[in-house]
DNA sequence: GAGGTCGGGCTTTTT
DNA sequence: GCCCGACCTC
């Protein structure tokens, strides 16, 4: 112990050290809060004021949860009794699955992500006689998701509501509710909300938990809602031993119903607050530093404070101009190509970006230039449809009330089982207060209102899911499971027979699924369905951060908070994309806007380049952009601007250049030609991009020719990176056993999955 | 019930 | 510019 605390500067362990009751950590930005927030943990637990099993501890993303976990039983060794680390999300679902029965909360319950909240949403809404148009479900889930957070029951919202849409919206909500609970489904607000009920409304529960939890922990305090706060005191509520880390000046999801005021005004939640500040910066050189305290100094609404560094000054940051979001891809390119080149990996650098719709320009000209790159998050894996349509076959298993998963597979693949059928069966089995497989199972009930044959079809289907349902019961393994139910429909000639042309990218991707499961059944030791589904409900993008080698990652600034990298590409720095135009009307969502960029900013630690485009294609037109507001903020002194001549200002754009990659005809002589070596080659000869120094395989066609080597770094999909072990077998037979670094030695068919090599 | 065509909305960020 | 859902026809 006395090793780990040396360790720490002062500030960090009278942090570390602090006496009981709150205690609140304003952290900057690589402060060495994961540090403190860890060694406080080792430390209680060294001194003996804590047990393992007493202390709780909150994180943002399951990723840091597990990290955290690792790192503290390093620090206090093997065997001892678990702490609790996890999401507020995660962790609101294992208290909800052990005591939610004193609520009504059923077992077995389905945990609704936002695509079947929204599915649900719109049968209430065209049972409520709505127009879908003026009440898309989209709009009405965040609604719905606000009430909840400032924890309004339906009956509230429909007395508060005064005009004619609030009434309908809280009519929405009560008859949205309704429908979750029979479909036995909670969706990722009840997880909170619905704990939250449970402990105000049961003394004993709540006391047994409170008492259990000597210490409570929270990480990106700032980043916590209404209700989680008091999930938080409630937690906490017998010791009163709160530990809040935070950056008030990272606050970046307020839409999410997160509030600052969480934060900035602790000491009004938690009398008696002690609050410790860490000021000094590990992370980032000097400019990059300074820059970034510059900018954020503009905002108002914070407690202030000012991060400093021992590092050098470091190099200048970088402001970059260009024509369009194509030309702004092909430099990204350059970049990775300088930067690699001088001795650092692919990894090292990684793009940001303030929304998931710039990734595609990025994606085009990485892959043209042949760059092993991941997308970190979005439409990665588990919202493809044949992913999400495998999975929904699985929550049918384990949860016969969910009607928005049957929905989704009674008629996929096609069974003759249309909206008529099947609106009828659930009409008649919600009549008779029945599980639609209850009533189809159910003598006398289908034949009401069937015609013979669609009553077969829909008695074959349950048959079938039933049959399934028995086998998880007797704990037939999730990957088992799965391979069953892609046999018995037929999943693959179905792939095949609705697109030909994707067919086996999907297929390759519910092979994926049939791996994912095996992978956690193997990491759980025969975890089960329901911990299944729960776990794949609960990823969120961060975690599927890898930390591999090689791979140049993507990905949005939400997404990389409270992570660090040598070399940070900032794309589209334009006024309506950074701040963003939904933002920028008013004061808070601007300040919001630019603790993001601030945040950006801070994860580089050695280089940063902020580019932006005159143009870009929005909605299939081009739309004209200007430089980011926040841009002129950084004073001129830690920068260095490379902007577009006048003359390209007034006559060049418009001209198509398309397909023309390497960026440099786009800038003149007249330019500012301070590093040159930069801006690489010059002249493109013809007209397509260039090939890569090495040529780089994507998209598995090394795959078919077959040339994996022993020791080889390659990458995948799911698991992440690793080298290859052994190759067995050639062409279709090939399996080839692969040590990724993550997920431990895994065997694979590089024809369903594909290897990238990384170099 | 299936398969096609057409029109509108989408892109802010996500547990 | 693309995707999805609504609507129409067979």
């Amino acid at each position: 112990m006395e090793q780990l605390l040396a360790k720490l500067n002062a500030a960090q362990k009278e942090a570390v050290t602090a006496g009981e009751g709150p205690v609140l950590v304003v952290a900057g930005a690589g402060s060495g809060k994961t540090r403190v927030l860890t060694t406080r943990v080792g430390w209680l637990l060294a001194t003996g004021k804590a047990q393992p099993g007493g202390i709780l501890a909150f994180t943002f993303t399951n990723r840091a949860a597990n990290e955290m976990k690792q790192r503290i039983a390093e620090m206090v060794g093997p065997g001892r009794e678990p702490f609790w680390v996890g999401t507020f999300h995660a962790t609101g679902l294992k208290i909800l699955r052990s005591d939610g029965a004193a609520i009504g909360v059923q077992p077995g319950f389905s945990i609704f992500d936002t695509d079947d909240s929204k599915r649900l949403l719109k049968e209430v809404t065209t049972g409520l006689n709505l127009d879908l148009k003026q009440f898309n479900p989209s709009a009405t889930r965040s609604v719905i998701s606000r009430y909840k957070n400032d924890d309004v029951d339906p009956e509230a919202a429909a007395q508060a509501a005064s005009s004619y849409v609030e009434k309908k919206y809280a009519e929405l909500y009560g008859g949205y509710e309704e429908a979750l609970r029979r479909n036995n489904a909670l969706d990722f607000d009840d997880l909170i909300v619905r704990t939250v009920h449970l402990l105000e409304q049961n003394d004993e529960i709540r006391e047994r938990y409170a008492r259990r939890f000597s210490h409570v922990l929270v990480d990106e305090f700032q980043d916590t809602n209404p209700l989680q706060l008091v999930l938080v005191k409630l937690l906490s509520s017998w010791h009163g031993n709160l530990f809040a880390v935070g950056d008030d000046d990272q606050s970046i999801y307020s839409w999410r119903g997160a509030r600052i005021e969480n934060m900035v005004d602790f000491e009004q939640f938690f009398p008696g607050a002690v609050v410790y500040r860490l000021e000094q910066n590990y992370r980032s050189c000097g400019n990059i530093l300074a820059a970034a305290n510059r900018v954020i100094a503009n905002n108002k609404r914070r407690k202030g404070k000012n991060l400093w560094t021992n590092d050098p000054d470091g190099d200048l940051l970088t402001e970059e101009e260009f024509i369009d979001e194509q030309d702004e891809a092909s430099r990204v390119v350059e970049i990775l190509r300088k930067e690699t080149a001088g001795g650092l990996t692919r990894g090292d650098v990684t793009v940001l970006y303030r929304t998931n719709a710039q990734s595609r320009a990025l994606e085009d000209a990485l892959r043209r230039s042949r760059v092993p790159y991941q997308i970190v998050g979005s439409l990665q894996f588990y919202e493809r449809k044949e992913v999400r349509d495998m999975l929904a076959y699985l929550k049918l298993v384990a949860n016969p009330a969910d009607t928005v998963a049957l929905q989704r597979v009674i008629n996929t693949p096609r069974r003759q089982l249309g909206n008529t059928t099947v609106g009828r069966l659930l009409d008649l089995a919600r009549r008779h207060g029945l599980t639609a497989g209850q009533a189809a199972g159910e003598e006398g009930v289908l034949e009401q209102e069937l015609a013979p044959a669609a009553r077969r079809r829909v008695r074959a289907f349950f048959d079938m899911v039933t049959r399934w349902r028995a086998r998880a019961q007797e704990g037939l393994p999730v990957p088992e499971l799965l391979q069953m139910i892609i046999e018995e429909t037929k999943f693959e000639a179905y792939l095949e027979s609705d697109d030909p042309t994707t067919a086996a990218s999907r297929a390759e991707n519910v092979t994926e699924l049939v791996n994912a499961a095996a992978a956690f059944d193997e990491a759980t030791d025969g975890g089960g369905l329901a911990q299944f589904l729960e776990q794949v409900a609960l990823v969120s993008d961060p975690d599927t951060i890898t930390d591999g080698q090689g791979v140049l990652r993507l990905m949005t600034i939400h997404t990389a908070k409270g992570l660090e990298f040598p070399v940070v590409v900032l794309t589209g720095c334009e006024d309506d994309i950074l701040p963003h135009v939904n933002s920028a009307d008013s004061e808070a969502g601007l300040e919001e806007e630019r603790r993001l960029f601030y945040v950006a900013l801070t994860r580089a630690q050695k280089r940063v380049y902020l580019l932006h485009a005159g143009r870009r294609r929005r909605f299939g037109t081009w739309q004209e952009s200007l430089p980011s507001r926040f841009l002129r903020e950084v004073p001129d002194e830690f920068i260095e601007r490379r902007t577009l001549g006048a003359a390209q200002e007034s006559g060049h754009w418009g001209h198509g250049r398309r397909g023309m990659a390497g960026g440099g005809r786009t800038r003149r002589p007249s330019a500012p030609a301070v590093r040159p070596e930069q801006w690489g080659r010059r002249n493109q000869p013809g007209s397509t991009a260039s090939p890569p120094a090495q040529p780089v395989d994507w998209q598995g066609e090394m795959n078919q020719a077959g040339s994996y080597y022993q020791g080889q770094l390659v990458t995948h999909g799911i698991f992440g990176a690793g080298v290859v072990a052994r190759v067995e077998g050639t062409g279709d037979e090939m399996l080839v056993t692969v040590d990724f670094t993550e997920a431990g030695r895994k065997h694979i068919n590089p024809r369903f999955a594909p290897l990238v090599p990384l170099d």
